[in-house]
DNA sequence: CTTAGATAAAGTCAAGATGACTTTTACTAG
DNA sequence: CTAGTAAAAGTCATCTTGACTTTATCTAAG
């Protein structure tokens, strides 16, 4: 309650905080199939210097912790994220070994899902690749341990609706939504149950066209139903309808 | 990935780290039953002087999340949580409208669960009080959200055991944990199926022995699982096997 | 000793969800 | 016209869930 010691406004002994993002994507690997990748990119700098690591970086002073994951992807890859959600906000003291107490950081770390169409043109350099995921090097800091974690809960914690649309185009067939979750689940789904799930639950919708020029029975083309959120709306997510439209007193 | 402009290592300016937590119990109101309340203190300063406001502070520089976290919560009811685990990192500009910019706090956001034998002992003054989850009165900064949030949480990700290992005591009736549920869900639960859902998923465990002295057949005594743990392991708590078992290379 | 009242504990039943599988439909390529 | 392919629809047994019924075991009143 009372403030430190010290009362003086000189500069006092607090932890910095940064942001770091998890970026997803979904590439075509040598055998032709989609595989879950992530970017990283290579430390040139004292801790961990030459490992790779969760792009990221300090947060600025006057600027939201979630635009500054994005504006940190935008950096790093070039890319606008479809889907962004905070992960977890990591402060352990041993998260840097060997650092002192001073330049102590806690991380509030974001995951991304961007197209995997557009993932393609991303930059990529000597310090920014994609990894796959179920492939990764030893990494900087705690960064395999939130890697970890993002996966989990990109397996578990996320709707249909918004794996779709994070990593397909505007229009795709169940088929492609079905090898998306194929990808990021790593196993193989039942096509009709999948159908069933899918278009019980309203989240994607039938648009009446059909994708020709394949060499069998041309299938449906489906797009996302307008009405749902693509971006994080913090722990709005599931309350928005009642804070927004509540927001003011009636 | 560069440093900012000024290459200096004076006081840059950022922004500042405070924990809080919302701090959950049960307790028995007027006409008997038991309701969900939650520990607020009164704020005695210039942003929303006289308000009511989730109790925390900053967070110290050598000092893990959970630990500031679990010392707030002692320091303000001077009790021990029974559970704990991190909500949300909440950062928005606009969380404390009308302070400078270079006052700006992030905070990350803990819950906690007390005992409601032990909460009848805790710290009740001027200052610190115990309010119906379901009667708060208006929140200083944007503490009426995260509250709601941390509501949602108890009510929809809370697995059977925490909750009741975190609300009552070593032993336990079916029937006391039932009103636990029916507390913090706010409905009725059917006293059958509530029996064959916690029986089947193995968390609680009959002890053999029987509660005497009821005016009617004699109910079982329950415990937890001992393979159950309590308090939070921040995003490890379902990787926590894996992770700690791989730790170190094998 | 008997009975009423109460709740524990076990059992019943129908509706819905889920996974594995089969059949039919509609296209392309030869 | 036929074979090949995958879309789309349908079947079936199992599991889960909510609502409900029945039986068992105690206390307390008479």
């Amino acid at each position: 309650m009372a403030p430190s010691s010290n009362g003086a406004k000189a500069p006092a002994l607090a932890p910095a905080i940064a942001v770091s993002t998890v970026i997803f994507t979904l590439r075509t690997c040598e055998t032709g199939e989609m595989k879950l990748a992530l970017a990283l990119v290579k430390r040139i700098r004292k801790p961990f210097d030459g490992l790779w690591a969760l792009p990221g970086g300090p947060l600025n002073i006057s600027e939201d912790l979630g635009t500054a994951a994005a504006r940190n992807l935008f950096e790093t890859t070039a890319l606008q994220p479809r889907y962004l959600e905070q992960l977890y906000a990591f402060g352990n003291l041993d998260r840097s070994p060997g650092s002192h107490i001073e330049d102590r950081v806690v991380s509030i770390v974001y995951w991304a899902l961007v197209g995997s169409d557009e993932a393609a043109e991303a930059i990529e350099s000597e310090n920014v690749a994609w990894f796959w995921a179920d492939e990764l090097p030893k990494l900087a800091f705690d960064h395999n341990l939130i890697v970890d974690y993002a996966l989990w809960r990109l397996r578990n914690k996320l709707e249909y609706s918004r794996l779709a649309h994070g990593f397909l185009g505007e229009r795709f067939t169940l088929a492609q939504l079905r090898e998306v979750y194929e990808a990021v689940l790593g196993k193989e789904l039942d096509p009709g149950n999948f159908r069933r799930m899918v278009e019980s639950n309203g989240a994607v919708v039938a648009t009446g066209e059909r994708l020709e020029g394949t060499k069998h029975r041309p299938p449906q083309l489906y797009r996302y139903d307008a009405s749902i959120e693509l971006a994080d709306h913090g722990p709005l997510a599931s309350l928005t309808q009642v804070a927004t439209q509540t927001g003011e007193k009636k």
